[in-house]
RNA sequence: GCCCGGAUAGCUCAGUCGGUAGAGCAGAGGACUGAAAAUCCUUGUGUCGGCGGUUCGAUUCCGUCUCCGGGCA
């Protein structure tokens, strides 16, 4: 009855996820739960984490943020360098601590990478290197992203029949792994194989038809362009950030980037926004089908459902 | 009423100097462990508006009709 293991599995944090494809209403389900059974919730969405860039990324308005506390949301500037593994390390660190305070933990978002990595691991101490892949980038422009491809091909065959000879970040990452640590990226995924169990978790899904799900797209980017992106995406590049960055060449901002530097019409901007962002639902929608421990219900109309289920989970001991 | 354009894949259109047709977008499927709202791959047969004619053969030429633009009355 007090076993150790008992113990142990007892004290894993529970967290309890949302996720869905974009303009499903992941956010406001997150408020909603949080509302009714309390807890905070955590953003796995890998552009709100980024400051000033608010509209285009459709982060929770301040008001909700002081109603419920949001973590993870603004953590900093567009030109800092952020990744997996960065928001590995900030989230397990924010969810150590609310475990601590016994708060329920509501993880929320579309990237599916960031809540795997939070979820399952991560290979360990192979962070991107700067110089390392300058210089592949450089080889890359001077010879073609063939030769680097073949590189990867003599080091590290097993990786390089995985990857496809055109997907040069893939490839870049394989040969950056193995430069580091001397291990074939192959061996190293295989060894790590996304074991993580340090939670216990409750994955809901939210299930939308593509034709509603592309509607709420449409309106949506309308709602963007009426709030200001424009003005939000010239205030950004005021302040110095370039639209070369990163996070500038996501859906929305790069698009307003070239509007704003009168590369093309704001209609056009504003058409090329909704397509690519009803492709980034299908993208997304292709890991969350493929995922077979997610819980799927329709919002609004199984709400009360979902509720249930999230109290469920955090008064039940499952040890 | 007359004149000129159109009418081809769900949408926008290209094309066939006559041998039954192709791009983009949409749609579908897939890969992806520090760029992930990124990166990458696969996938296009449809009475070529209707009916006649010419022709061995018409979506392609001719006639005619219908519809949609634009112009002239």
């Amino acid at each position: 009855m007090h076993n150790t293991g008992q113990l142990e599995t007892r004290d894993r944090p529970k967290i309890l996820v949302i996720l869905g494809p974009t303009a499903a209403g992941k956010s406001e389900l997150g408020i909603q739960i949080a509302k009714r059974i309390g807890g905070e919730i955590v953003n796995a969405d890998s552009l709100q984490v980024y400051k000033y860039m608010d509209i285009g990324t459709a982060k929770p308005s301040r008001a909700e943020r002081q109603y419920i506390p949001h973590h993870l949301i603004d953590i900093i500037d567009p030109s800092t360098e952020f990744n997996a593994g960065s928001y590995r390390k900030a989230a397990q660190e924010v969810i150590r601590e609310l475990h601590k305070r016994g708060v329920k933990i509501i993880l929320v978002g579309g990237t599916y990478l960031y809540v795997r990595v939070l979820l399952y691991g991560l290979i360990e101490g192979i962070s991107a290197d700067r110089e390392i892949r300058d210089e592949l980038r450089w080889l890359k422009s001077d010879f073609g992203v063939s030769y680097v491809y073949e590189k990867l091909k003599s080091l590290d065959p097993a990786a390089a029949g995985r990857i496809h000879p055109n997907d040069y970040v893939r490839i870049e990452r394989a040969l950056e792994a193995y430069y580091i640590s001397g291990t074939k990226m192959s061996e190293l995924q295989e060894k790590h194989g996304f074991k993580g169990d340090e939670y216990e978790v409750l994955k809901i899904g939210i299930s939308e038809e593509r034709g509603v799900l592309r509607k709420r797209i449409d309106q949506r980017v309308d709602r963007m362009i009426e709030k200001g992106l424009v003005d939000e995406v010239k205030k950004i590049r005021e302040m110095g950030f370039g639209r070369d960055l990163k996070p500038m060449q996501s859906i929305g901002y790069k698009h307003i980037n070239q509007y704003v530097d009168g590369e093309i019409a704001l209609d056009k901007a504003i058409e090329l926004i909704k397509r690519d962002t009803k492709r980034l639902a299908k993208r997304q929608m292709k890991w969350l089908r493929r995922d077979k421990d997610i819980n799927w219900y329709r919002i609004p109309e199984d709400l009360d459902m979902v509720l249930h289920r999230a109290e469920d989970f955090y008064n039940t001991d499952y040890s």
